[in-house]
DNA sequence: AGAATAGTGTCTGTTAGACACTATTAT
DNA sequence: ATAATAGTGTCTAACAGACACTATTCT
């Protein structure tokens, strides 16, 4: 199957239009992949759709090969199908530190080792759609309510063991959720404070997820600077501190809290006072604020380069 | 074969293990699928490999769907397997305007539209190796001198009518070249400038190339703000005017040559003085320059928002 | 000489960054 | 009262934007 799998095209030779059934069987996975397929007869037991110019002789197919004629001009190369994936990386900030949620793998491979929640896209589904769902189902978190971002789409031949799958990273910020989580299914997800040591340890993440999980965090350092993402960290109302922590937890630095002030208050539509105020803790009571409808953060925050 | 592919497994009725040749064909596309298969008996027939706990009878799989028995835990929803291509965006500056390659399309589906150049990846490839192919390919092109940046994967399922493809495009800026285009392809590749009407009118776009195109003048533009690739729009000796030049057709503004004249000079690493003059046109002689090593542009060119 | 293009000087308003300072609470 | 946190005032240096001006070529 494999030698099949890597030629140009394939030549039934079939007496009679008859095919045996591991042939059929064969044909039915090399039409899945889309490869170019020849008939020295045209298949009569089998309902196969044969476009014109794809029954010829050997020495018809022979002579298109060298000399390119136009009768057999329809000889692709050969593609490759694949099984797309839709791999989920979602933030949040915990104790005031970022976290991303992981699952401990329940199977082969990679058993036991820690892996981004994702899973293969469905029938009528786009990959949007598909790390939609996965997002509700190992996470029980509504997917309507947190925005998700394509990232990367990942192809390297031999990322994953099992075969050819590709896998689309998609980025989603969620706030600090109250403990819920592992919905439907066996393995566990939890949330895994973000340090070098998930990547840098070669052990830890399944597949390539630390390089995924690295140009996650990539852009999600570059969303901050330009677009108030960094409220869909924070509850429905919050203050501004906790905004600036959010800066903090993500950039890893700190910020000078007087010119954070400034100018979260001066970019018109971020920030919407409620009124109210937080009190609870000692220190002068920080107003409360909810997202306004601004998306765009211009000019952008900047974080000394 | 639709049915059968949008169901959530497949129950193979085989009394006395005993599979026909059509049954055979489609139970090859369906594997190539990655769908779960179950057996009534053990294929005898066909070189089929049978996973521990696929063969069981109808009253057992009707209980595992039901009950959800560790026996039929194998039941896995369904995959769809989907042939990746690669297209690529690539853009150049054309008598001061911007350009981008579009082939004419030889076959159907769409043939006689415009679409981006690319194609189906191959085995052993990245989508990263079949857009560098693809690009030398369809336009004779040196691909590794001009890098290219993944842009977004399209993945809506009726996006193609052939089918389940998805498609990663890639952007690259191309420096003006003189001509060299069509290389191997019989289809016709051609410079188009960029304007509303390729995406407005529907007609003009094969595909969802339209949406891709727009997607990716939206990224090169925002690439301009933060980074060098302005340079990759010229030559290998430039003045600053070119360059200007190539941010007014990008961003489709005017920009004050003084201000600009300053900023990109002020910025270490942009630009190499070659100590050489360009002249041939009236004016005062512009001083040439090479690419610096800088590929981030801190603090960012501003475009009034 | 005059047109055309390249590049500099200079002014203004805005903003980032630093930090002293005021305001308001809990304990 | 003291500690702690929120928020304001103010200064400086850098920079964007505007535009007058100088420099150097071609025709």
């Amino acid at each position: 199957m494999e030698k099949i799998f890597s030629s140009d095209f394939v030549y039934v030779v079939n007496p009679g239009g008859y095919i045996g059934r591991t042939t059929a069987y064969e044909l039915g996975r090399v039409h899945e992949r889309g490869m170019a397929v020849y008939y020295a007869e045209p298949p009569k037991d089998i309902p196969i759709e044969v476009p014109a110019g794809t029954v010829l002789t050997a020495r018809e197919l022979a002579d298109g090969i060298v000399c390119g004629t136009s009768r057999i001009k329809a000889i692709r190369r050969p593609r490759v199908a694949a099984l797309p994936t839709a791999d989920i990386v979602i933030f949040t900030i915990r104790d005031w530190r970022l976290h991303v949620l992981l699952i401990k793998r329940g199977t082969e491979p990679y058993r036991g080792k820690l892996a981004l929640p994702g899973g293969f896209i469905r029938p009528g589904e786009s990959l949007e759609d598909t790390a939609k769902r996965e997002l509700a189902e190992e996470t029980g978190l509504d997917s309507s309510s947190i925005p998700l971002q394509q990232i990367h789409t990942y192809s390297h031949p031999e990322r994953d063991p099992r075969g050819r799958i590709i896998t689309t990273a998609f980025l989603a910020i969620a706030p600090n959720l109250p403990e819920v989580m592992g919905a439907t299914d066996a393995h566990r997800a939890d949330w895994v404070e973000v340090e070098d040591s998930l990547w840098l340890n070669n052990d830890r993440l399944a597949f390539d997820h630390g390089e995924i999980l690295q140009q996650a965090l990539g852009r999600a350092r570059r969303l901050l600077e330009h677009t108030t993402i960094a409220a869909d960290f924070c509850g429905k109302v919050f203050t501004i501190a906790e905004l600036r922590k959010v800066y903090e937890a993500v950039w890893g630095i700190p910020i000078n809290p007087p010119n954070f002030q400034r100018k979260v208050r001066g970019t018109k539509g971020f920030l919407i006072d409620t009124g109210k105020k937080k009190t609870g803790q000692p220190g002068r009571p920080a107003e409360l604020f909810r997202r306004g409808p601004a998306r765009i953060l211009y000019p952008p925050m900047m974080r000394s380069e």
